[in-house]
DNA sequence: GAATCACATAAGTTTGTGCTTATGTATTGA
DNA sequence: TCAATACATAAGCACAAACTTATGTGATTC
């Protein structure tokens, strides 16, 4: 049940703000925690549930490891919500808007 | 931070269920409870997390609670999903039909 | 107004989560 | 090959979360 591990993930305000700060852009551990007050066993744990909820992704290089926002979570989060589409309220134009510059 | 309270809520699979069963239709907590093996507080302490996400809301109907899925938890979920749209992949064709649909 | 029904809340227990310090592992460069 | 760097893993601790049983509260019915 991969819901669990994103929902799950994404539930701890420091993971969040971890995925944020990779969403505006790959880089590895020792970068991320720049501004963080986080310990470096706490960045690697948070990096690793992360990862495990296919929230994020990595690719070694040399002796550092890049971190990147992986889709594929994002994208199970979007069909999950799309289950239950009869319920959102009218104002998503927004949405629209996004999926509009997507074609 | 109500992103906490939503992803929390719903990293737990026994409050998924109970809010799937209620996005096929709302029901008192007592109707929720049939076929799921759940004592009646751990039910009653459960929609209260999810009422206080906002993914439920209830109102009082005698002396029965009719519980019902919110749209202001999904919709808040959708604009937070939305802030990585440059993320997504390019295949969220069925999330465009559904926008469609919504004209 | 007393019993009953539908539900909420309280208190206690167990398991899970997020952190810490300590140590292990892979890669690089002197 | 030895030290340093970047990161992962292990073990332990404190707190939170999900359950339990027991009890409280508001609405209905007799």
């Amino acid at each position: 049940m991969i819901e669990n591990d994103i929902f799950k993930a994404l539930g701890d305000p420091t993971r969040r703000a971890i995925f944020e700060k990779l969403a505006s852009g790959g880089s590895n551990a020792s970068a991320l925690r720049e501004g963080m007050a986080i310990s470096q066993p706490a960045m690697s744990q948070h990096l690793s549930v992360l990862r495990a909820a296919r929230l994020v992704r990595e690719e070694r290089q040399g002796r550092f490891v890049m971190y990147e926002v992986d889709p594929e979570g994002l994208a199970h989060i979007a069909r999950w919500l799309q289950k239950y589409r009869n319920y959102w309220p009218a104002r998503v134009d927004a949405l629209k808007d996004l999926l509009k510059d997507m074609d």
